[in-house]
DNA sequence: CTAGTGCACTGGTCTGACCAGTAGGCTACG
DNA sequence: CGTAGCCTACTGGTCAGACCAGTGCACTAG
C-alpha cells in the first residue's frame, strides 16, 4: 500500500487557544495567582476575535484552571489546582450512571482502608496527635451537634488520608466523600438512636487510631472498613449491603 | 443577631443555560443521542444572545456532555457519559501536582487489588473464560509483539475490574492506567530482558486467575499487587519503590 | 430511477457596540 | 497636608448582525 493519510481533525480556533494557555499553566510557566492578559489583549496576541478568546476562557474555567471576574483590571487569574473539576465529573458520573450509594461507600471503604494501611507506616507523631484531636472533637459533639460531629469525623479521615501520602487517594476520597454526604445529607440527623451510633463510631475510631499508632496497618484497615460499614449501612437498602460486607471478610 | 444575609453570587447568563441543559441531561430527560435545538433556536428559548448560548455549549462540551459539529442540521448531540472529562482532570492533576509514577502505580495497585478481591466472589464462569482468553493472548504475543501483549494485559485487568462490579473502580483504573501508559510509553519496549519480564508477568496472571477461580480473594489481591509491583518497579527510581512495597506486606 | 445541483439550514468566527463593574489617580475639601 | 469623594480608563458580560464553510435534503435534469 502506498502513502497512508490520516483524516485531519478540524481543530477549532478556540481549541488551539485552550491548548496554548493550558500548556503554559501545566508546565508551570504560569503559576497560581498569575494573571492572563485581558481578553482584548489576548485577541491581539492570538489574532482571533474576542468571542473565540471567550470560548477558550470558558473551557479553561470549566476545567478549573482560571477564573475571571468582571471589572478586574488584570486579566483572568490562574488558579491553584483544585479537584473541583474532578468533583464535577464524578458527580455527573454518579447521576448519569445512576451510581448507588453502596457503590460510592464501597469505593470509600477501599480508598480509606488503603490509606490507613499506608498511614500506619508513614504517620508522624504530629499526625497521631491530630487524629487524637479529631476524636476529641467527635466526643465533644456527640449527641448534641451533628454538624460538628461530622466535621470532626471528616477531619480524622483527612489526617489519615494525608498521612497515607498518596495524592490521588486524597483527592478521590475527598470527592467521593462529598458526593456521599450530598446524597445522605439530612438523613443522619433523622437516624433513630443516633446517639449510640455516634458513640459506637467514636469507639471504632479510637480502635483505628490505636492500630495506626501500633503500626498495625492490616488491623487498622480492617477496623476502618467495619467502622464505615456500620456507619453507612443504615442508609442502604438491605439488598446492597452484601456487596459491602464482601470487603469485611 | 438579626437577619443574616449571604452574599449574592453574580450568576452569569451562560451559567444558567448550562444549569438547565445539564439538569435535563443528568435527569435523563435528554438521553444519549438526543439532539439539542440549534444555537439560533436556543437563543430564542433562553432569550439570550448567541454568544451566551455558545459559551454555555463550550462548557457542556468541556464536561463531555454534548458535542457539536458544524453543518449538522440538527443541533448539538447529547453524548453518553464517558470518563473523558474525568480523564482530563486527572491528567491535569498529574501534571500540576507533579504526581510521580510511583503514586499512580500505587493507586492502581490499590484499586486493582480491591477489584480482584471483589471479583473472586462475584465472577461468572464467562468472565473466568475471558480472563483465560486474555492470558492466552499474552502468551501468543510474548517476545514478539509488545503492543499485542500490552493489549491482552489490559484486557485481563479490564475483565477483573468489570467482574468486581464497582463502576467507580472501573472508571478510575481505566483513567489511571492510560495516564500511566502515557508516562512510560516506549519505555517498556526498551526494557532489558523484556522477554523474561513478559513470561514472569504471564505466570503471575495465571496465579491470580487460579486464586480468583478458587474464590480466594485475599490471595488474588496479594498476587496482583506483587505482579504489578514487579512489572512497574523497573521504571521507578529506587527511592520511590519502598512506598509501593508497603502494599505488599 | 438516479446523478447532480441548489437551497436552507448548521456551527465557527469576526466585528462593533453597549453595559455594569472595578481600580487607581485626581481633585476639592477639611 | 491628609483624606473623602469623584472621574476616567479600563475590565469582563452580553448582544446584534454579519460572513463563511460545511452539511443534509429536496428537487430536478438526465
Amino acid at each position: 500500500m502506498g502513502a497512508r493519510f490520516e483524516p485531519v481533525r478540524a481543530v477549532r480556533a478556540y481549541e488551539r487557544v485552550v491548548e496554548q494557555v493550558e500548556e503554559a499553566i501545566e508546565s508551570g510557566a504560569l503559576g497560581p495567582g498569575a494573571r492572563l492578559p485581558s481578553e482584548r489583549e489576548l485577541m491581539v496576541q492570538f489574532s482571533v476575535g474576542r468571542s473565540t478568546i471567550r470560548e477558550a476562557l470558558r473551557v479553561l474555567q470549566a476545567r478549573g484552571l482560571v477564573r475571571s471576574r468582571p471589572g478586574d483590571p488584570n486579566g483572568a487569574e490562574v488558579l491553584p489546582f483544585s479537584p473541583a473539576a474532578l468533583h464535577k465529573s464524578m458527580t455527573t458520573l454518579a447521576r448519569v450512571a445512576e451510581l448507588s450509594l453502596a457503590e460510592l461507600v464501597q469505593f470509600r471503604m477501599v480508598l480509606d482502608a488503603s490509606a490507613v494501611l499506608l498511614a500506619a507506616r508513614l504517620r508522624t507523631e504530629e499526625q497521631l496527635a491530630q487524629m487524637e484531636t479529631a476524636i476529641a472533637g467527635m466526643r465533644a459533639a456527640v449527641s448534641s451537634d451533628h454538624d460538628a460531629f461530622s466535621a470532626a469525623d471528616v477531619a480524622f479521615h483527612d489526617v489519615i488520608v494525608a498521612a497515607g501520602g498518596n495524592t490521588l487517594i486524597q483527592v478521590c476520597t475527598d470527592v467521593v466523600r462529598s458526593v456521599v454526604l450530598g446524597l445522605i445529607s439530612g438523613k443522619i440527623a433523622d437516624a433513630p438512636d443516633r446517639g449510640s451510633l455516634m458513640r459506637r463510631s467514636i469507639r471504632h475510631h479510637e480502635e483505628v487510631l490505636a492500630a495506626v499508632r501500633a503500626g498495625d496497618g492490616a488491623s487498622a484497615a480492617r477496623l476502618l472498613r467495619r467502622s464505615m460499614y456500620d456507619y453507612y449501612a443504615v442508609h442502604l437498602p438491605e439488598a446492597e449491603r452484601p456487596a459491602l460486607r464482601a470487603l469485611l471478610e
